[in-house]
DNA sequence: CTCCAATGTCATTTATATATGACTAATACT
DNA sequence: AGTATTAGTCATATATAAATGACATTGGAG
């Protein structure tokens, strides 16, 4: 799971506001906030940039590896 | 430009050893770290874990606004 | 120097991210 | 009630990440 919904709604933006923003389809923010796929990296970065935070907190969860 | 080689020379690692790591080809891991392509979130994921670090280091640029 | 491991690169194929258009289901607002 | 906006989902098409096999080049060790 990611956090794009979460850091998308603190900025008061619809999924197709951001889609515009970043210069993508609405569909490809919607999978991707709902884990239907696996962005690239590009993609996570802008997500980042548009979004005021950075990969880490979108993206990345300290897991324990058993 | 990405952090990879840095870290993967930091765990003594060479291309094929950490492509292996992560289930990979060694062209793919060479291609990332030269900036040839765009890898996916998942990848990058496998990476940051396998190199023990995390997204930022390994991609994130603060861009500083001067 | 030779030998070998590591790296860079190319061409081809396969898997999948992303685009596009459409439709439905909520949610919000009058 | 209605209408508009937002969100979820489907099917199809395209772009590109990634796999594979091969070959050339570099760098280090003997």
């Amino acid at each position: 799971m990611n956090h794009i919904k979460e850091y998308r709604k603190a900025k008061k933006m619809s999924q197709y506001e951001l889609s515009q923003a970043i210069g993508v389809a609405r569909q490809t923010i919607n999978l991707i906030e709902n884990d239907k796929y696996n962005p690239s990296l590009s993609l996570c970065l802008k997500l980042a940039h548009v979004l005021g935070t950075d990969l880490n907190a979108l993206f990345w969860e300290e897991d324990n590896e058993d």
